[in-house]
DNA sequence: GCATCTGATGTAAGCCTTTACATTTCTGCA
DNA sequence: TGCAGAAATGTAAAGGCTTACATCAGATGC
């Protein structure tokens, strides 16, 4: 099983074929500067060996690796998942490489990815979320990587972002639900330290309470981490109180399934008795019963986006400019207006 | 934003300390063998510079990187994600980490893939599957790369796997099935071609029918990628033929689901009109209505013991041994028996 | 106070590839 | 046939890090 034949390097290869380093080199990266008969020597011992060139080395000769590195907090949340692909793909065609961490949410966790991608060559980062320790971007301005973020969007931040502005859509959301008789209402969210997003869809909320008369810290609301079991629990204490909410925001789909999914183990009818909105519109979110109204989050187009950005980066240098794509209320049948009697 | 001043090097860093670059080195990676004091001067070196070791120096001059690479169909499949997720966490607790690639579900973006993540110095691979192009595996034997192979079990395949039975899976949710009476099955299925695990559900299937004195060639069978949207267009076709089956197996959850949501759309019942039943066990299964009947599969525990399987390959050169984890059939709402009318 | 040993640190080679520059081979034309 | 110029190939340095080995400064024991 372990090496007892080392693996074949540049200097093999081109032994084999009876060549220098250097057309073997050249045949792998500039084929046609390479005449033919010398391409397919070449290739046959390539083949012969397995050959494959050593990552490190090339980045350490070349000075650049057309890499670009992401930081996701979970691969579990089906958004990022998808946001991600959109991203890959868009970075394969422009020739460069996708390398994933995840950080569990978890900002030590996220630190040591950081360093991690960069020490491995990334080219420059894909972030989510503002929120992080300064150090951090000093660190990255120190090595020369440019970094964007996603997911979020906030003018007044001097860091470029390709995001949506959670506060005003989630804003939006809320309106939709005060037009409809609601004043009870509670929010079920995910951890708000050190996530930005978290604590600007809670502002949105208020800020539509605010505008509709009603005191903004009259929203009751329960931190609790990503997933289903959680958004459940969450769901039954709040309506095990005696001020029951008459519609419950959900910080994320994941939760808003979650209290879908205890409403139904309550006897509680939805929307008849409680309303329940989610966020980020996945996949999940129709399949429920009934489907979850919820904000949708226009994962594709803005990893597709925050990959073009952050190749003009890479290859020119061109700063990144802050943009806010659409996001929309997705109508299903989880929020119904309330019968003002 | 580009590069005024050049990235600091371990160079730097000891100049700027007053010492060696050897000493340095010993700091940052036998921190006990340097006098306190000496250690001291050098982290602040480290700190002021922000330093970053360079991963492709590093791994050529020391000949190991502690990286694991690992290649998934998608991200999108919640299953993966948990399993990797929990092949992540054991990985770093035994001080390796993860480099992951997704490839789509196709062969040849795998089969670049794997090659990428081999020249980026992964010290050992995760593969999903048995089925691949001979060829590959020869250039991993010729690179001294340990592959092990998860989400199938094959005890007659000599490469070693960590996995579980997708056939007898299969066939015992099928036995139960038909147990309960049904007799005109079909199933929907992602594309079987270069995709062992799908074909051994089918086989699992067809066993059981057999078994039951059925013509195996009866099952009907639809292939569609995966999707919840497959999923559906895939149940309505089944529904709408002449003949339709009182029982639908899908491949997996998220055909499943589709093919829930698109009962409900054609006023069909489940498991009144017909029954449903899925595999994997995702999140999404619980939430749907009515909730999925499927296979249980061991996500965390298999990456768990992935993770333990192959470190102790690279570490040790200890061969794998092919391993099945045992799944269950979960009993939720969507099958249930055919009155015997 | 000296030889000896130990622990701390320095020196320099080597890991594999790319690439600027040097050299050789070929082509085409006078 | 011979030569200029182009095309193909070779030579060798550089890139950042680890590590075997060499060196040096103190501590120990007599």
């Amino acid at each position: 099983m372990n090496a007892d034949k080392p693996t074949p390097t540049l200097h093999d290869v081109a032994d084999l074929a009876g060549v220098s380093t250097a057309t073997v080199s050249r045949c792998l990266n500039f084929p046609d500067r390479v005449k033919q008969a010398t391409r397919d020597k070449v290739m046959a011992a390539v083949d012969a060996l397995g050959y494959a060139p050593n990552f490190g080395a090339r980045a350490m000769a070349s000075q650049r690796t057309n890499t670009i590195g992401a930081i996701i907090p979970t691969m579990e949340n089906a958004v990022f998942a998808r946001g991600l692909q959109a991203f890959e793909d868009e970075l394969r065609q422009h020739g460069f490489t996708l390398l994933v961490a995840s950080s569990s949410y978890r900002a030590d966790v996220e630190e040591a990815q950081i360093r991690s991608l960069i020490a491995r060559g990334a080219d420059a980062l894909l972030l989510i979320g503002h929120d992080r320790d300064p150090a951090i971007y000093q660190f990255l301005e120190g090595q020369r990587k440019p970094a964007l973020v996603t997911w979020a969007y906030d003018p007044d931040n001097p860091r470029p972002s390709v995001g949506f502005d959670n506060r005003a859509a989630m804003r939006a959301m809320a309106e939709k639900v005060l037009a409809l008789h609601h004043r009870k209402l509670a929010l079920i969210s995910a951890p708000m330290a050190s996530n930005d997003r978290a604590r600007a869809r809670m502002m949105g909320i208020r800020d539509a309470m605010a505008a509709y008369g009603l005191t903004p810290e009259a929203l009751a609301v329960i931190e609790t981490p990503y997933g289903i079991e959680n958004g459940a629990d969450a769901f039954a204490r709040l309506m095990q109180a005696d001020d029951r909410p008459t519609a419950v925001f959900c910080g994320n789909d994941v939760l808003g399934v979650g209290a879908l999914r205890q409403a139904r183990a309550m006897g509680l009818d939805v929307p008849g008795d409680v309303s329940v909105v989610g966020f980020d519109d996945i996949e999940l979110s129709q399949v429920t019963y009934p489907p979850l109204t919820t904000v949708h989050v226009p994962h594709g187009a803005m990893g597709r986006k925050a990959a073009r950005a952050l190749v003009a980066m890479v290859l020119h240098g061109q700063p990144a400019e802050t943009t806010a794509l659409p996001t929309e209320i997705v109508m299903r049948g989880s929020l119904a207006a309330i019968d003002p009697a």
